[in-house]
DNA sequence: GGTGTGATCGTA
DNA sequence: ACGATCACACCA
């Protein structure tokens, strides 16, 4: 039996969210899949988050309330998807990268193009969210609430999950910046390109 | 398995 | 000018 995460669950800090987030299972508009790549991003100590300058019309729903989808539009052609997190006076969010495909796959399919290996269907930020059909319509609406939910099936996040730095960044690298983390082994986690 | 490059446009 | 990316070409 599958419960749906509650703002309680989102009211906390970004990294303590995101390793959570962990095997927990991400449905709505007819497909679902199981979370298996995440990264957190924290405005105040974070260059690479798109709070960092502070608020604008683009990165207003990371200022509201947590529990709701932060959905972003980039590189002229994709859509990312944040669940915002509740740290307290900061803009904050955990990028969803990965998932496991679980159910709806000829509709994640339909969306993704024909003859995409079950593998290739929400391995990256922006495959998941055009799986799901996510899109800049979706942003700001509640998970704990919408027709998009995140679900508690009971599955446990990793005992040792794998960590290593954000993807894609050229801003916000150190060594306190270990701030993705992933179901070590699962063939869906992403590529990842590092620059 | 890996690397290199073009597509495409909102944002700052 | 560049990006919290992807697909495909090509090399190994």
């Amino acid at each position: 039996m599958a419960r749906a995460l509650t703002r309680r669950f989102f009211d906390r800090d970004a990294l303590t969210v995101a390793p959570e987030l962990l095997n927990k299972v991400l449905v709505g508009n007819g497909v679902a899949a199981r979370l298996v790549e995440v990264e957190a991003y924290r405005a105040d100590i974070d260059p690479a988050s798109h709070a960092f300058g502070g608020s604008t019309a683009r990165n207003q729903t990371m200022f509201g309330p947590p529990g709701r989808l932060y959905v972003y539009f980039t590189y002229g052609m994709h859509w990312c998807a944040n669940v915002v997190c509740g740290t307290d006076g900061v803009a904050s969010a955990v990028l969803l990268r990965a998932a496991a495909p679980l159910t709806g796959l000829d509709l994640m399919r339909r969306r993704r193009g024909p003859g995409r290996a079950d593998r290739e269907l929400c391995a990256g930020p922006a495959r998941l969210t055009q799986a799901f059909g996510i899109t800049g319509t979706d942003d700001d609406t509640d998970l704990t609430r919408g027709p998009i939910r995140v679900l508690d099936d009971a599955t446990p996040p990793p005992d040792r999950p794998g960590r290593s730095v954000r993807i894609g960044l050229r801003e916000g690298r150190g060594d306190q910046d270990r701030w993705r983390w992933f179901v070590e082994g699962d063939p869906n986690v992403s590529r990842t390109r590092i620059r």
